[in-house]
RNA sequence: GUGCCCAUAGCUCAGCUGGUUAGAGCGUCGGAUUGUGAUUCCGAAGGUCGCGGGUUCGAGUCCCGUUGGGCACCCCA
């Protein structure tokens, strides 16, 4: 009798991950790493799990209730972490003494939310975050900006948009409309203006904030807005004129718009678009989403903002921020719908034949120098058939084979197999490695 | 958390108003071909029909529950 097999199957809304999703994923990581690092931001980490005060009631009753929570073997309340933001303000008002101010930090790490899970929506997904707290200066706005620019355009995802607006824009104009104490639910009626239209948002304005059809109109007009950059700040300046907030919060954009013009920054890039609102209620300055020319339905794949006082409820000292975070599932998902993955499930380039069985470490040696000049080889374990050994090459496409028996050892030569054309070079023992390297290189261009 | 749809071989699916031993394509493995993959030909393995219960002489098929997946809300990356 064999013990009763236990049936493999990960929780609900959690993930594998083959080669063949991981290598992308992971390409994507690096590029962001790459990105954050070189404006400056350092790496951080922090615990998957918090004690639940720290979690608790800080991002609405919502996600109180999606926050994966339990008593662990201490009898402590804990929760694992819901969002990379509110570690980090935990972190902050724990750290900030010996960072200094200002700290730009940046965070690529998982995150557990207990809700429904559907198409790009996971319990466990990863985020990739990166901020500058500690300074209100608009150059830390522009520098923010400027690094979802350029990881845009690193990550090769075709042309897109930031679309940029300021929650104290928005505020002006409710203040001028007397809607300021509604000012969250207002927006958040608002932000949803492209995906159920302006009537549904009338409707839920007025069910959440109990605003007139009227009032509601002038907010959706104002977010509708459109022109150019500057027509745009025209009309917004004027209707917000009556406010101060509003009015600087115009200066704002405008100065941002034209340091941005003269680093050169394409002005299709950078948009200015009255009806973002975003959903969250800690921002309280500028605010920011991404989207994609080719694939404007699928929402934003980065967005941020400003916030005040990040850290408030952990210290007295006012942490205010700017930032940003790049959606990677669901940039992952752009990029296969665009067809800019590559189906690959794993990174060797070369595999060498295990051929003659006690000729390995003639195999090894060869492989050994191949790593030696940055290149991804392996060496076949078993010697085995020949024709199950490029069967494996093939499967994996790895795009060349090294084949090498004793006619070739008595020779000193080996033959290079391109399995993608099925051509096959005979080369001398000293060229072997130059010739791999320049046949990959044809490869890799011919590719792209 | 609410509503709706779905679950059959490793994958994609067929399987009639309930009726013998549940099928196909692709993939896998073996062989044709022990010095050459992808192409061709031949063959084989692989299923308590997601799981549990019920109705029935009889359930892959009908009912209930449960787990997992998808869609629309809610919310969000």
């Amino acid at each position: 009798m064999s013990s009763p097999i236990i049936k493999p199957q990960t929780l609900r809304g959690f993930r594998d991950f083959l080669p063949e999703s991981m290598i992308p994923r992971l390409q994507i990581i690096e590029i962001a790493r790459e990105v954050y690092s070189r404006y400056g931001f350092s790496p951080i980490d922090t615990p998957a799990l918090e004690y639940s005060e720290i979690l608790l009631g800080k991002g609405g009753e919502e996600s109180d209730k999606q926050l994966f929570r339990f008593v662990d073997q201490g009898e402590r309340d804990v929760a694992m972490r819901f969002d990379l933001t509110v570690p980090f303000a935990r972190f902050a008002a724990q750290h900030i003494g010996i960072l200094g101010t200002p700290f730009k930090r940046y965070h690529i790490a998982p995150v557990w939310r207990g809700e429904r899970p559907a198409r790009g929506r996971f319990r466990e997904f990863i985020q990739c975050d990166f901020d500058t707290i500690g300074t209100e200066s608009l150059a830390a706005d522009i520098e923010t900006l400027l690094v979802v620019h350029d990881l845009l355009e690193k990550l090769e995802v075709g042309e897109f948009t930031i679309r940029i607006n300021h929650r104290q824009v928005l505020n002006g104009l409710l203040e001028q409309l007397g809607l300021l104490q509604h000012s969250s639910a207002v927006l958040r009626a608002l932000d949803k203006l492209p995906k159920i239209g302006e009537a549904a948002v009338t409707e839920e304005m007025n069910a959440t904030a109990g605003i007139s059809a009227e009032q509601a109109t002038r907010v959706i007009a104002f977010a509708n807005i459109e022109g150019t950059r500057s027509e745009v700040l025209a009309q917004a300046q004027e209707m917000v004129s009556g406010s101060e907030s509003g009015r600087v919060a115009c200066e704002a954009l405008t100065e941002i718009i034209s340091t941005c013009d003269r680093i050169g920054i394409a002005e299709s890039r950078l948009q200015i678009d009255l009806s973002i609102a975003r959903g969250l209620d800690y921002y309280t300055g500028l605010i920011f989403e991404t989207f994609l020319a080719d694939l404007p339905d699928m929402g934003s794949i980065s967005s941020g903002g400003r916030y005040d006082n990040l850290a408030g409820l952990y210290t007295k000292q006012k942490l205010s921020g700017v930032g940003g975070s790049l959606g990677l599932d669901r940039l992952l998902a752009a990029l296969q719908e665009l067809g800019r993955c590559k189906e690959v499930q794993t990174t060797s380039q070369v595999l060498i034949a295990r051929f003659v069985e006690d000729r390995l470490a003639d195999y090894q040696r060869l492989s050994r120098q191949l790593h030696a000049q940055g290149i991804a080889s392996e060496v076949y374990p078993e010697g085995k058939n020949l024709g199950k050994q490029l069967k494996y090459a093939d499967r994996k496409k790895i795009p060349l084979a090294v084949i090498a028996g004793e006619d070739e050892f008595q020779q000193g030569t080996w033959q290079i197999k391109n399995l993608q054309r099925g051509e096959q070079l005979v080369v001398a023992e000293a060229e072997v490695v130059g010739v791999i390297q320049s046949e990959l290189n044809k490869l890799s261009t011919s590719t792209t």
